[in-house]
DNA sequence: GTCTTACTGATAATCATTGTCAAAACGAGG
DNA sequence: CCTCGTTTTGACAATGATTATCAGTAAGAC
């Protein structure tokens, strides 16, 4: 294979108005959610390339993604920096709380190794009807 | 509201063998495999009806349903009866094993009101590599 | 500015899953 | 066993989220 030669990430407008979406809320929304509020903005960014962008920071680390139910991916901006961690988020508005839980890390490691599991990862993620929108009567 | 003339089932050919595929494994396999199975065994049960029968049998709490990370739902014979319950599953053969966490239960729902929280549902599921594919050198 | 190369966006393609609907199969009653 | 109202089936179309294409655009190094 060859030495893959770096790749380089460049700062465009339309990566910036992603960004800039994602810092001005903290609530889990489809890309084509975040699409759409970009365009009702006046963004003219495309919806390819909000997916792109999403996943860029998926993989680096700067948003959380979850899978719903659905099999829809979700994103926000990561307010817990590198930290692994958890959420907490509303059904009805995507509103999330950071939730950390070091004892269940250890639990599962533990638990996979007793059934001689190797390369164990976990998915957790909690959800529920925050406090407005159970006041609002929604759902 | 109508008082909902209590829908019946029948017991038909299809479903019959729908679940004695699931019977005769106790791994996780989306609908499309076990459909594909299905057919290799020589059913010429239809992908559609595969999906029904898969769909009612999670809703009545008989299989295991699981989403992927890319969003596909998995499913399997549930072996734990009624009883909630978790999963460790191989990522590469589908392999999984019941895993009970009743402090997890208790733990996420303190969290889940301590924030205002209501209506908690959650997901934890745990994957890996087994120890027959990791001896095989897969993945 | 020039040039290389990554990025964009309109659009087509993919792929799991769901909807449609006429034909076939259950199974209760006779 | 035969009949009849319902449920179920299966081939196929439709959906909906995501991904791939690809020609045109624009970072950003020099
Ligand atoms: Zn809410
Ligand atoms: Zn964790
Ligand atoms: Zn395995
Ligand atoms: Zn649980």
């Amino acid at each position: 294979m060859t030495p893959s030669p770096a790749p380089q990430q460049r700062m465009t407008k339309q990566r910036a108005a992603v960004l800039e979406a994602l810092e001005a809320s903290t609530e889990f929304r489809s890309a084509q959610a975040w699409h759409d509020r970009l365009r009702h903005d006046g963004s003219t960014v495309g919806l390819a390339t909000v997916y792109r962008a999403l996943q860029a920071l998926a993989e680096s680390g700067d948003v959380d993604a979850v899978v719903t139910d659905s099999g829809e991916t979700l994103y926000r901006r990561c307010e817990a920096g590198e930290e692994h961690h958890h959420h907490l988020r509303c059904r009805l508005c995507g509103r999330a709380e950071d939730i950390d839980m070091p004892e269940f890390e250890r639990w599962a490691d533990r638990i996979a190794s007793q059934h001689g599991y190797s390369r164990i990862d976990h998915t957790v993620e909690l959800t529920g009807v925050c406090e407005a929108c159970a006041a609002e009567g929604r759902g």
